[in-house]
DNA sequence: AACACATTTCAACGTTCGTTGAAATATGGA
DNA sequence: TCCATATTTCAACGAACGTTGAAATGTGTT
């Protein structure tokens, strides 16, 4: 608390909705709870944003530019080091991560709830599309460049798809939902993120490089289906 | 319209529902709005179900018994065609992905919701890791269970992480949030999963053949993070 | 001290929420 | 037909919702 500065209610608000949003949705908190939390009447959260849905959108914009700018640095620095041959599927793939946990050891239990909102949204019918898609997009696109040029020939939609399993694995794990605890039994924890980053960019990695080939046949006939046995059937 | 039995309207409350908690999850949907489109009144809701949380239970339980009995059968149907080779990561996974696809083309629109819901609870900090737990848990210990003899000296931890990154990639891509549309600019499609399908496979086995190898070192060290520079810092 | 302006509080508005007791209606066996 | 029971509707409860106008307080300038 030595050169700790008082921070402003807009902040302390934000602060407050941020965590409270990430656990428990826009619709399952209320506004006089998040002024409870911030310890300031409701109307003063009228005054600083003008409805609960633009204090939402306050609370979401707050971070994603720096987010934004990190990752483009980290991966514009690792361009920047190859400067002929480019850079691996692995090497992208962690200055796409890395980032996220640089900023979580910068401010300790700050991103971490963003990082849980993020994850909602991106599996949310209702604004995963819209949302994801404003925020994300542009720096995205840069990143699946990178990977284009990292593997030759690869088809345009194995490319989307390879990204968009990647984001699942990506959001699930720095959402630090409890589940891997359980199911471990323990032997691994969600808010480990360091042993999820020594583990992920390798397995995501190894999925581009296997899905992203080139191939003879456009059709994609990878995956036969297989007809479910007659008992099964209600 | 020729053989369709008349639906209870029990089952109709539960149709209403799993639409509508999928589209705008729990908090986001008023009882009212729920029997409105079931089309009865808001105290029947009561009267098959106690309360907004136990409809709630209620259409989460009606599907999960089927999904599980039918993945389990997936599974030992392979295990039964491999008598004493085990079967391989990719032909699990498989195994593990089919049924989704199956029960999907089975009843058009009816477990599209479903999905959906479940990739919100994936990713929710307040029930993700008590609910996937209490539902799937079982189910997917067996499904480890064959990873790991597929994957020989694997370490424990890399295989739970390994599931982990599947489970995210999963349910994101299951609940066709319209991201990977906007992304693509129209090349690939969420409600696509016949494409998705021919890629998840490929893309999650060599995930994990990559990450489940026996190792020297038994500290995960593999990825180092890297500072971000000055330049970024607030 | 007096002023303009930003910030914060107070008290309330109309609406909608989840829920319920009691009445009305449908159903099926005696 | 009558009755017991299951289903459905009606009308309302108190509580909490998002939001707001106006008053009170703080802050910095002249």
């Amino acid at each position: 608390m030595a050169k700790a500065k008082k921070k402003s209610s807009r902040d302390r608000i934000l602060d407050a909705a941020e965590k409270l949003f990430a656990q428990h949705g826009f619709d399952g908190v209320t506004m006089r709870q998040i002024m409870r939390a911030a310890g300031a009447d409701v109307a003063l959260a009228y005054y600083h944003f003008k409805s609960k849905r633009d204090l939402f959108d306050a609370v979401m914009l707050r971070r994603v530019e720096l987010l934004n700018e990190i990752r483009l640095e980290a991966l514009e620095d690792l361009e920047r080091r190859h400067k002929d041959n480019p850079p691996t599927v692995e090497e992208i793939i962690s200055a796409f991560v890395n980032p996220l946990l640089e900023l979580l050891a910068r401010e300790q239990g700050k991103w971490r709830h963003y990082y849980a909102l993020i994850a909602q949204i991106n599996n949310s019918t209702e604004f995963g599309g819209e949302l994801m898609t404003r925020y994300f997009d542009p720096l995205v696109k840069r990143f699946i460049g990178a990977l284009r040029r990292a593997l030759p020939e690869c088809d345009e939609r194995d490319l989307f798809w390879s990204y968009h399993f990647l984001s699942g694995a990506l959001t699930l794990t720095f959402a630090e939902t409890g589940r891997i605890d359980n199911l471990s039994g323990g032997i691994c924890r969600s808010d480990d993120m360091d042993a999820a980053n020594a583990r992920m960019p390798a397995f995501i990695a190894a999925g581009f490089k296997a899905l992203c080939v080139p191939r003879k046949q456009s059709a994609p006939k990878r995956a036969k289906r297989k007809t479910v046995s007659r008992r099964a059937r209600k």
